[in-house]
DNA sequence: ACAATAAAGTGTGCGTAAAACACTTATTAA
DNA sequence: TTAATAAGTGTTTTACGCACACTTTATTGT
């Protein structure tokens, strides 16, 4: 064999592409950007960029997604690496996938303010460029995975909120409704909630008790784990 | 913006390392290489190589691995994509992991008798290099994840084995103790085991039941997934 | 002031699955 | 014949998932 076999190996584009899932009290959202440049100039697709030779992937996955929207401070997770050799029929590129899910409401400030980038229903989300749209599906799966595996809400949640919000959270990302009484019982076994004096007014006429998460208990969950069926 | 984005950015190597646990009856095995190149000639790593301009991730995992190890037909799953931006001191490289389980007895006509790939038990293996240390372990991760979710088995056991394999499998993976009733029940329950008529008498006095797999059920409960705790 | 409304809040019982637990059986080698 | 070795086998208790419906609270409109 050769000595040193790095040399005459082929070299390649390395996109990333950054799925954003928002949730907005009701419904899971995903953001989405107008391409400006070709090729699929003014289709929707992906926060999506090029992985630079001085940088790690999460590092490009935080560099793009600030850069194409603004965000800062988003915790993104790999997803997947897409590399269907025709994937972008201009040029040979493997796209590592990175997703997110956000508290739209939170980041809103940070959000660049171009009609580029944009929230869509999930459900309602238009045809995208490429293969994003396999990325999608991919990462909701995953997000299903994994909010039965630990506890999510914490980043996607205001400070306080209600129980019915939090079981929103979650038929949201589940896609199918839940008993209240059951979501309630399990959630307070799990010992990372606290229940505030508090109460939220504007939504309903009786009002509902606020929660927060007790951040050190809400994290060793996360830590070890669990598994639920919901 | 520009018109088209394509051109300036920079091209990487991108690697395909691939992770081969192995199972023979007692402990997990992990296949390794010893490199014949630099840098690092002389030090056991995965099994590694470089992806063509012309083929996918998957594509280049299995070439790989057939070309260094000699390994035919071993279905492969993609793990991560690791970027550390020094993790290969000699070019900056971007590697996916894949791993694979295998039954060491019934692929070792395929292996290629190099000294340069050998089985290292799961713990006592040699330090590797570059990042590849890390690379194992989340795979070690994933597959006890994996294998809490769906049977796995019918790659990894001869055709007909006894219970007492297929626990030590499962023994193995998870790295602790199971009880021998428990696994059973629960194993039974799945509905996805055949009893034969033989024993295999090498492994005790007495003598224990074969087994083998229904296949088109394992199959199905592969795609639909369960949940245990073992 | 009273009635209607809207959402919050709250508890129980049943069935299934997990976990703990120990003795008997079959065979062979001494 | 018996000593040794691993296989084989069930039951009980506990925890969890899941189905299920009425009461409470405050506001708004008449």
């Amino acid at each position: 064999m050769v000595l040193n076999s790095y040399n005459n190996e082929d070299k390649v584009l390395l996109a990333v592409d950054c799925i954003i899932f928002g949730f907005d009290k009701e419904e899971l959202k995903i953001l989405l950007i107008k391409r400006n440049f070709e090729p699929e100039l003014g289709k929707w697709s992906l926060i999506g960029g090029f992985l630079k030779e001085a940088e790690n992937l999460d590092e490009a996955a935080i560099r793009i997604l600030h850069h194409l929207t603004g965000l800062n401070n988003i915790y993104m997770e790999q997803l997947y690496a897409f590399s269907k050799v025709d994937r972008d029929p201009a040029q040979r590129t493997i796209s590592v996938a990175y997703y997110a899910l956000i508290d739209i409401a939170a980041h809103d400030k940070d959000l660049i303010q171009l009609d580029s980038a944009q929230w869509f229903s999930l459900k309602k989300a238009p045809q995208l460029i490429f293969d994003h749209n396999q990325m999608v599906e991919r990462a909701i799966a995953r997000l299903r995975r994994r909010a039965l595996g630990k506890p999510i809400g914490f980043e996607l949640l205001p400070k306080k909120f209600t129980m019915r919000q939090l079981q929103k959270l979650y038929e949201a990302i589940l896609d199918k409704k839940l008993d209240k009484r059951n979501f309630i019982n399990k959630f307070n076994s799990l010992d990372i909630l606290v229940k505030l004096d508090e109460k939220d007014m504007t939504v309903s006429r009786k009002g509902a008790y606020l929660f927060e998460f007790a951040e050190e208990k809400y994290k060793s969950k996360v830590e070890e784990g669990f598994s639920f069926k919901l």
